[in-house]
DNA sequence: CGACGTAAGTGTTATTTTTACACCCATTGA
DNA sequence: TCAATGGGTGTAAAAATAACACTTACGTCG
């Protein structure tokens, strides 16, 4: 056991790693979870697609690293961000030992600077025809999926892929994307309303049906008050 | 956009980093949840609480760094262990930057090496009597223990904090440790025997009463099987 | 050797939560 | 004006959870 030593030797003889972050950026759009990927047009892995990431910098935080790279994309800041982990076999990238965090963003998909993701041959691939992805990315997908999973049935952060205002079809088929499964209608209609979280607006959105569905949008607010009554999200 | 580089540049000029593994270990003895700590005859933080930690080496995965870790310190392998995430604050060490994976691990407080443990100047300390500890160590402790709430009510893994028999009030006390709040006898030992993977035995436990309690141990091949046909674990 | 103390073990009922299920409504465009 | 389409609504059965109190086995001590 080492003891005694000085601060300058102690980090001295320790090895260093290269750390990339990846995101796992998820978006929802025509009533499905989709996954902004990007073809990669530089080596290693040339021509695949693989997630979006960048290398940590000196002097950044991982999460500072996680957020500037999905901006980098995206052109989006103050974004719904979760780590999921860091991934460090020997030989996930094949070039050169590099250990990776990988975090997870969700992503109102209308509101991302399209140019900026075509100049990095961004595109959204629908979570069911995820192909085949460089190093472990693949793996880090599937992880991902899980948390939101988990995470979207205990806490407000489906409303992230939304707009601000939103219809509850909308938000059903949210919720069914992300579970895989259909939900009862109106069970799932009792269940959201019963919280008192979510306000009705007056406005209808008549794109999908001629009779229209209200808007309502998500109360942060009255949100954060029951949470300190002890309540509960669940969905 | 970085285009058409050649492999070996493509890392060069990239910031290298001291990755360390900390160990969140959960043991139970005395009614308890309790984790091992040590403190720290070395710079920094000279004579302060602390994980256990080492440095990630070359050519060795992240997890096998931690399982190395939690080796040194207890002698113990092939023990239950989880990532709980990566830690990249700036100045989290203030010593130097240095990144840590954080994992917690799950022990039979019997089990370990206690002279190995001393040697390295470890003590067990009550989740309630948790002192400061150095650099944000508290944070990861607090991320795991709810991390470990939540894992432990919906899969079987406190059974790696008890001996292979235990005994239902045994049980019950660790349950009711994880997760801080008192259970119902009945409805727990109802719960407990109707998912049918305890095998009761027919020793009795003497130490705690007269009467004796029965050790029951948890069958993970009858486990394993429900699971394939869609069961789910929950306490 | 019998009375006492102590923790182990056992079922039932009320309450809450979850699930299943079918029809009318508002609006537009033909 | 009527046909088509997705939006919106309530109730009853079933399942899960929560609340609750007494008896039993066994060792100890008088």
């Amino acid at each position: 056991m080492v003891e005694n030593e000085e601060v300058g030797n102690y980090y001295e003889n320790k090895d260093r790693f290269y750390v990339a972050v990846d995101c796992i950026i998820f978006g929802f759009h025509e009533d499905e979870l989709k996954l902004l990927l990007i073809r990669r047009m530089f080596d290693p892995c040339k021509g695949e697609l693989s997630l979006m990431g960048g290398f940590l910098n000196k002097g950044e935080s991982i999460e500072a690293a996680a957020e500037r790279v999905l901006q980098e994309l995206t052109g989006l800041e103050n974004v719904f961000m979760e780590q999921i982990g860091i991934f460090g076999e020997v030989n996930r990238d094949p070039g050169e030992r590099v250990l990776s965090a990988a975090y997870y963003a969700l992503i109102n998909s209308d509101d991302y600077d399209k140019v900026l993701a075509e100049s990095h041959h961004a595109v959204w691939v629908p979570m069911k025809d995820i192909p085949e992805l460089i190093f472990d990315h693949n793996l880090m997908v599937m992880i991902a999926l899980k948390q939101l999973k988990r995470k979207a049935s205990v806490e407000p952060i489906g409303f992230n892929l939304l707009p601000q205002y939103f219809t509850l079809p909308q938000l059903q088929t949210l919720y069914e994307a992300i579970f895989g499964e259909t939900l009862d209608k109106r069970n799932f209609r009792k269940k959201v309303l019963s919280m008192d979280v979510f306000e009705k607006t007056d406005e209808k959105d008549k794109s999908n049906s001629k009779r229209g569905a209200f808007y309502y949008r998500f109360d942060y607010d009255k949100y954060n008050a029951l949470m300190q009554n002890g309540s509960h999200f669940a969905l």
